[in-house]
DNA sequence: TCATAATTGATAACAATTATCATTTTATAG
DNA sequence: CTATAAAATGATAATTGTTATCAATTATGA
């Protein structure tokens, strides 16, 4: 992966910015705060970002993807009503990866839990 | 919810074949094996069997959807290499809605679990 | 059996994402 | 410093999966 101040820029928004956006999201805030990037050089460098571990594509919840600049184990919530995107402590589900690894026979090099419901606010 | 021959075998395709199959794929089995329904009349039963709990649409794994006539609360795993999804008991992640439920202060109404890595027969 | 609501198929439209490709930028070996 | 190869960019076309539209058909039930 070389430099390029492009790609810089959008992993500076991602880390300064909101937590769980979309490309179009981020795309959005880079032309207000940073400067400019096309919408195919947003998209190749998300995927890139996330093959090379420096983001998470969060998996499960709706389209458009959301990304995440946390790439410390956690899961997420999403509110049916809000929409908004809260982060899950991984103490939820101890052990899991090993149990499933066990139960399946299989190397498990990653997974993804999502919750939906109406969070706190929208009660 | 009226009845419909197209909705009764789109159905049954579900619950006699493959387990966890793609829109594109129920509709390459109806043409074999039942009568063909429009590619429009398949998304929109699908959708309506899953409003209404009769299968359930597998979230986190990839583009497009794929859906499953197994009801019973159970999660999945993909394989990267063949890309073969097979089941995972809900014994790996026990009182998760309740700790993420209390953690959240939220109502979860549902969840996903979804692993990925490479499944025994690929190792 | 008539009226109303639900469903269908054909197809247009849509939204998110990826591919293409000529041009520019970056890294590096001499 | 160059020269060169590899990587990245922007503009835009193309693709994919899915949903919307709408006229015609079918189901439901008083």
């Amino acid at each position: 992966m070389n430099y390029s101040r492009q790609r810089e820029i959008i992993l500076e928004a991602l880390r300064n910015n909101v937590v769980h956006p979309t490309a179009e999201y981020i795309h959005s805030v880079l032309e207000k705060q940073y400067g400019s990037v096309s919408i195919a050089t947003l998209y190749r460098n998300l995927n890139q970002l996330v093959d090379n571990g420096l983001i998470k594509r969060i998996d499960g919840l709706e389209v458009p993807s959301h990304f995440d600049h946390n790439t410390h184990e956690h899961f997420h919530f999403m509110c049916e009503k809000c929409k908004k995107i809260f982060d899950v402590s991984s103490d939820v589900a101890p052990d899991i990866v090993e149990k499933a690894q066990q139960e399946l026979g299989a190397k498990i090099n990653g997974y993804d839990i999502v919750f939906r419901g109406i969070c706190n606010d929208c009660k």
